[in-house]
Formats: structure tokens, sequence, C-alpha cells
DNA sequence: ACCTGAACACCGTTCAAGT
DNA sequence: ACCTGAACACCGTTCAAGT
């Protein structure tokens, strides 16, 4: 493991624990046993590093889903993922994707399973992924009222995808 | 208008002209001409700030989004509005719901007429919504791919919700 | 009642300097 | 090659002081 990976590393081990506000450069510098302006020796920027950390979690996530085209199967690997890693989750999906930093594969990786449960067409695809990202946002940011049945949502949902 | 409305007012011009990152105290102090320090006279934090935005936003979607019951309409109102204050809109939803800062109604008033179009079935209105949601998101973050047909994307998914 | 200037504890980042 | 301390231009917020 390079030192870039092992700030990426710590860097998620932080924010994860602690929250957004809490990754700042001289705390995970602490955390690394290091002043912040060491940092920039392994590291572009603070950007250089969420741009890191979405590369992780779509890494992550393409590992988490299973690819055999079983919906409910998908979505339930998709909303435990991100569930398991929140803030992680919201880091890599609220903010406009670093494409020109991220390697090659990993967005398609990441995205194949959903495809493929769309049975390959992209219109249902994409609706999928919408569902499945708008559900879980609002479940991660406290939007649906505290007493919901979401394991219901959820299943109503899908059931609006028929084999596809 | 008093002037913790005034303050709201241009908090919400300076967010959408300038971006999140540039809706600093004291940069809406000199817009409004005065020091940073002054705010604290009409506005509690920062936070309370953004709590008022928040609700700005929710009456703003109520008032845009129709009633009828006619899906297609409303989804399209929806989206309309979303782009048309995406930083406003990232604002509001990206975050959790300050509930207790809430006017009593706000947020009834604007998932009114989602679930009317759901046919008053709860698990149906957050479906459409995460849906609703989760396009504009996605689209607001530039994550699909440039050239894709999102208008077709949109018929596709709603679609799924016949009648409904 | 409203506004100011100074201050505090923070940020991300640069840079000369050390090993 | 890697790390440090000092510094710069910022943050949100508090507070004594002015009108």
């Amino acid at each position: 493991m390079n030192r870039r990976a092992e700030v990426l590393a710590a860097a998620e081990a932080l924010l994860e624990a602690e929250g957004a506000e809490a990754l700042t450069m001289r705390r995970l510098g602490a955390a690394l046993g290091m002043q912040a302006p060491s940092l920039y020796k392994h590291v572009r920027s603070k950007d250089d590093i969420e741009a890191g950390l979405q590369e992780r979690a779509l890494r992550g996530l393409a590992e988490a889903l299973p690819g055999g085209g079983d919906l409910p199967a998908l979505a339930q690997a998709y909303r435990g993922w991100a569930l398991a890693h929140p803030r992680l989750y919201e880091l890599a999906t609220g903010r406009p994707l670093r494409r020109d930093r991220l390697a090659e594969g990993v967005e398609a990786a990441a995205a194949a399973p959903i495809v493929g449960a769309a049975g390959g067409d992209e219109h249902t695809a994409r609706a999928l992924w919408a569902l499945a990202h708008g559900l879980v946002t609002l479940e991660l940011a406290g939007r649906f009222p505290p007493d919901a049945d979401l394991d219901a949502t959820w299943r109503a949902a899908l059931a609006r995808f028929p084999l596809a």
C-alpha cells in the first residue's frame, strides 16, 4: 500500500467515524502522525482526497453488488452497502463525479449489475438506479417519517419493475 | 418583509448565483451592506439560515407542483423546479430536514401532490418521490453520460406507474 | 434596536527550511 | 524523499463598544 492509499484509507475511516466536517487536513494529518502540510507530499489537495474516496466507494459498491440479474437481491445489496457506508456513499454520490480522475472501468463495473438487472435497457437501468439512489439518500437524510416501513416501500417500488 | 426574511432572500440569491461555497457570513453581510457579525441580530446562525432556505425551497416547490393527480405534469413540474433552482434544491434535500424549525404544514403541502398522484398509497408515493428525486439529483450532479436522453429516461420511468 | 471592530479557534494551502 | 513551522487568506462566531 503506497502512501497515497494509506492517506485515502485513513480519510475514509475518519469520514465514516466522525462525519464530513471532521475530515480536515489537520485532523487527517494527526490521524497519520504528521502535520497537515506533509499530506501534500502524498496527495494533491483535499479535492484529490475526495476524488480518491469516490473511487474507493465505486469499487466497494461494485464489489458488493451481485451480477446475476436478480433485482431484489441487487436492491438489497445496494441499500445494504449504502447504509453500511453512509457518509462515504453520500460523499461519493452527492457531488459531481470526477470522471477524469477515475481509473478506467471503475464506473462501468459499478453500473454493470444494474444494467444487467434492467435487461440491458439503458432507460430502465437509469430509472432503477435513480429509484434506488433516491430511496437511499432520502433514508440517509432522515426524510421519511420515523415510523415509515421502508422495507415495504422498497418492495412496492421494485414491484413496478417485474421480470426486467 | 422583516429583516430575517431579507437575509434569507439575499442568502438564496447568493447561493443560486455563486454556489454553496460562496454562501459565507462575510459575503452575505456584504451583499446586505453590513458586517458579518451584524447578521446575528437577525438570524441565529448559519445553520439557521440553511434551515430557512429549506423552508423557502419547500414552499417554492409546493407552489410549483400541480395538484390534479396528472403524473406526467407533476413530474415535469418537479424536475423543472429543481433544474431552475439547482443549488437551492440540493441544499434543501441533501441534508436532514430540520422539522423542528419548519412551520406547520409546509412539509405536507409539498408532499400532497405526490401522494395525490400516487392515488393515496404511501408506498407508491414514496417510490415516486424517490424516483423523481433520484433522477433530479443524478442529473444535477452530472452523473448521467453527457449524451443521455433524459426526457426518454423520465418517460420510461413514469411508464412504470400507469394510472396511479 | 442595530451595527462595528477586534478577537478566537478554526480552515486549505504554500513555502522555505531542515533531515 | 519526507516532514516541519510559520505564514496567508480565509471561515463561523462572540463580545464589548458605539449610535
